[in-house]
DNA sequence: TGTACATCAGTGAACGCGCGTTCACTGATGTAC
DNA sequence: TGTACATCAGTGAACGCGCGTTCACTGATGTAC
């Protein structure tokens, strides 16, 4: 248990960082359950009052944590994406598998991100942040139909597209359903035999190869 | 807020189902949040203290809570099953029906029987209801294949048959995942223009015709 | 049919816990002149 | 360059809350004889 340093010895200096850095690692750690403003204030080595200038509320502070997580996850997608531009059943589940990892080496951060009732709903950098993995996802997951890329800004009118609105519900629910039951364990029983890293090495491919003959073809 | 009704005055008669009956209610008006032992004792009409002689603990009384939502969706499933056999398609658009409603109508429950970090992961009762779902589900989903039906006993062994494994992990998953993103408020976008239920009803119906030629032509 | 007794379910008061919130305070920083 | 002052971040003690747990108790039920 690391404390981030203070310039002075009353003043911390940057306190509201060292807050979001305490609550991730208490997230990592601990779980949702161990997500207390005490414990981060603890954590960060500043009296439990004082997150108070900084976040008005517990649901603040998991929502700019939430964030931070999306942040996250979009810059995994979008690195996912780089390394393999050209084919399209690669790029798909080079997506897959960049969602599978996230999950599973930030699993409460996941689950943080995904539950909209502990966090502020009008949190803006909240709000930012999943739009921008939200684009970040439809982009990929589209990009084989050839269409233009599409951004945060034009999502919106985008999405109108009845294609690729069930496009992105298909492949959205297929990535993120086998996330959810394989991080509650709901695949144990699945992947006995091979242990559960071959199980999601060879899940993700043909899941993601089925994924991507659908996309093109339908 | 009603009370199960008392036999005599001081014993209850049936204190066990009286909590769990007052434990499914708070589930449904309060979440999550408000299920403590203390509050189902209050909602049963009965000292704090009592719960004690039928649960030792809460996850005990969360964890058959979740079994009898894992009967009421297995319930689902079946009578789904029921009313569609002959078409394979519209056999897997009626079990996402099935799966989609019950979430929707309860969709605490249905976020409780997914948190097993909740519950009590060694309760039988619990294992058992889940295993049964479990059970449905695979039969439900692998039908079309003209393959025997699946029942919770010789689950663990054609499991291992890695076509039906595979069907199994994409179809669950689709549906699941479909669910969880819908509960969490993540189609809102997409169903601006139709509205919910008549974004709902034309998604199932697209990802069931899908999934049901994927699972067929494979 | 009646009595003695064991068993068990529910009571109610008490305890300790960690949480968020409040508030008067204090120490540091920066700015005006 | 120095002084006065406003501002603001962090302190620490206090409060109330609801939770689960414990424990001596009491009322009801059923069983042995």
């Amino acid at each position: 248990m690391t404390t981030i340093g203070r310039k002075s010895g009353y003043h911390h200096g940057d306190l509201k960082e060292a807050l979001l850095a305490a609550a991730e690692a208490l997230l990592a750690e601990e779980g949702m359950a161990g997500l207390t403003l005490r414990a981060c204030a603890r954590r960060a080595g500043v009296s439990h009052a004082a997150p108070k200038h900084h976040f008005a509320d517990v649901s603040e502070l998991l929502s700019e944590v939430a964030a931070r997580s999306f942040d996250r996850l979009t810059a995994a997608l979008e690195a996912s994406r780089a390394e393999s531009a050209q084919d399209p059943e690669a790029r798909i589940i080079a997506v897959f598998r960049a969602y599978v990892s996230f999950a599973r080496r930030y699993p409460d951060h996941f689950r943080l991100m995904f539950r909209w009732d502990h966090m502020a709903p009008d949190n803006v950098v909240l709000q930012q942040a999943s739009a921008k993995t939200f684009a970040e996802m439809t982009s990929s997951l589209t990009a084989q139909r050839g269409d233009a890329e599409v951004t945060a800004e034009t999502l919106q009118q985008r999405i109108r597209d009845p294609r690729l609105n069930d496009d992105v519900v298909f492949a959205w629910s297929q990535i993120h359903g086998y996330v959810q039951l394989l991080l509650e364990g709901q695949f144990d029983g699945f992947a006995e035999a091979e242990g559960m890293d071959a199980f999601v090495d060879r899940t993700v491919k043909t899941s993601g190869r089925r994924l991507s003959r659908l996309l093109q073809n339908d």
